[in-house]
DNA sequence: GTGAAAGCGCTAACAA
DNA sequence: TTGTTAGCGCTTTCAC
């Protein structure tokens, strides 16, 4: 592997000259420039980032550390921030943390030896551990789709409380009133209680519902647990006419849970997911959901960490970006109804 | 950020006893090992992988290029590659390429300046140009669940033909004749072609078909070209009791069709899958498809990856790990028709 | 505009 | 067992 030494004995000129060409062309006069350049194509030259970065402190890289590589949530907000780094001259090293500490704290202390420039933080929860490591670092830490609310990290993702209350009001527009909900793990600070309180909200306000908590059941955000829970909300409330569900694939768990029951989707009952993921649209019926921006969070993490970089000041600590509901076919319209028979006395 | 020399002067021992105590442990006294790693932790020294790596020519790191982050195919892969490179004490940087020839070429300059000790490549095709960049490289190159028949590159995956083979032998196997196939691009010489063929000659070989050209769909491997294509498929040849898919992905977008189409699926027309991604189960009906060993496939690739590094010999150059298919509930047993009616004369 | 030289943080002889 | 020293490949003053 050819280095700058080389490329300057082959055409006798002085390392810092080849120095010049590849950093600051602008400073080297055109004929040396040129010979140099034609040097660095000869020999395949290109510059060592350890050597550079040894010496100006600085790696033009950032660590992602994501919770799940094939969440595809995450792959559409890794997108983003590949994207946004790109145009800012920025490398981004990927890091799977498969949801697991010992493994973030593996990946963090890499990530340290590496002297990257920063950290954009996908895994859920941030604890202690992790924030006295980033400290430690000394280097600027964004979280893209989570959120601290006990340290100040700046944090760019969507309101889930609202998202989820939106949620709720959108099937109450569609003529629901009998609706229930597939909650992600109470403990789960962001994707969890948030999108809870919000369906709980919606009810209130809503429905003048008190006794939510009887028409929610919790499970994990994946296809069997989601599964299970459906089999034990329609246990005990056989009479829901809809069910919001924390995820897609806790949507796709109900959905194919009511299938063996015998219940049609939406015919019988509705369901709606969170997320927008590819399997939304791939399902039987395809999901009406809630997007999030994905996409657009990993980019504004991203524009973040280089403001932080540059020492610029945030506009605030924690960025929301908006959501937005997508009408597929999973909720039936059960106002439309009443449209249809209007000489019937409405129901109060 | 503490170094070398910090730790040093703050126990009164010079550079290398501290170098030593990271390194080799038991070449330092007792003593002096306590008091130099009480210091390291105090300071929170971790050593600088950039001026180690400068120095020793060793990063301790691979680059893995895959084609998609968000392909839960490629996911899998990765995690064995991660798994097995823990094993190893090696690091893995992912490098997103999204199918583009641009940035695969941006990705692997990047690596090289970093210095990476070998590559692992997931994306599909090798061009002459990606292969002279592995030359100029000079560092080891191992592909994963693609291969290449031009270069002299070591790959692991599955035999594609083969198991294309064996899915519509299967299909076969369970009473169905008049049978067709959704295939991926032909000119995808890794899961196109050779898929095509596997099926082309199971329907000679077993169906003593010649004409199979016609039963056969083209289609990218997504679900919306597999919509498309079942459509077109369905068109001509509405007779048909099955059909094979070359992905997961098309064949929900196949089921997806008939399903507009009013057709039952598995009742009156099979349909089956390939990879035996995530979705496969989260279906309705839950998709009978060839599975392909993809942590596996990774882990090998990283253990490959190693030999090679360390200058040892490998077995042979291309690798095919088993297939395997796993039955569910999108094919429809025929076969049990005349078991349940032994008294029907037989179909020839 | 160009070159000499110092030094980034570390490892690896080599001496002691 | 320990310290001294050279040098990995590069950027960056500082002279010229």
């Amino acid at each position: 592997m050819a280095t700058i030494k080389e490329v300057a004995e082959r055409c006798g000129v002085s390392i810092s000259t080849v120095s010049r060409v590849v950093n600051a062309p602008e400073m080297v006069s055109p004929e040396k420039r040129r010979l140099v350049e034609q040097a660095i194509k000869e020999l395949g030259y290109t510059p060592n980032a350890l050597a550079r970065g040894l010496i100006s402190k600085q790696t033009d890289t950032v660590g992602v550390l994501m919770p799940d590589i094939s969440n595809p949530y995450a792959a559409e907000v890794v997108k983003g921030i590949e994207d946004a780094g790109h145009a800012l001259g920025i490398h981004v090293i990927l890091c799977n943390t498969d949801a697991s500490s010992e493994r973030t704290i593996r990946n963090l202390d890499v990530l340290r030896q590496k002297r990257v420039d920063g950290i954009i933080f996908m895994s859920k929860a941030i604890s202690e551990e992790f924030y006295q490591i980033f400290r430690k670092m000394k280097i600027p830490v964004v979280l893209a789709a989570t959120e601290s609310l006990v340290y100040e990290l700046p944090s760019i993702k969507i309101n889930d409380e609202q998202a989820s209350y939106d949620a709720a009001k959108y099937l109450v527009s569609r003529g629901h009133t009998r609706i229930g909900m597939i909650s992600g793990p109470i403990g789960d600070s962001i994707a969890g209680l948030p999108r809870f309180k919000g369906f709980k909200r919606a009810c209130r306000e809503l429905l003048g519902m008190e006794d939510v908590g009887s028409r929610v059941e919790f499970s994990s955000f994946h296809f069997q647990s989601g599964c299970e829970a459906m089999g034990r909300l329609y246990e005990r409330h056989p009479e829901l006419t809809a069910v919001f569900c924390a995820s897609d694939e806790i949507a796709l768990g109900a959905v194919s849970l009511l299938h063996d029951l015998g219940i049609a989707v939406p015919d019988t009952v509705s369901v709606m997911g969170f997320d927008n993921t590819k399997i939304s649209w791939m399902s039987i019926p395809k999901l009406t959901t809630v997007a999030q921006p994905m996409y657009e969070i990993g980019r504004t993490a991203m524009h973040t960490l280089d403001k932080l970089r540059a020492g610029k000041p945030l506009e605030q600590l924690r960025t929301y970006l908006p959501h937005e509901i997508i009408e597929r076919e999973s909720v039936r319209d059960l106002s439309k109804i009443h449209l249809a028979a209007p000489l019937l006395p409405k129901q109060s």
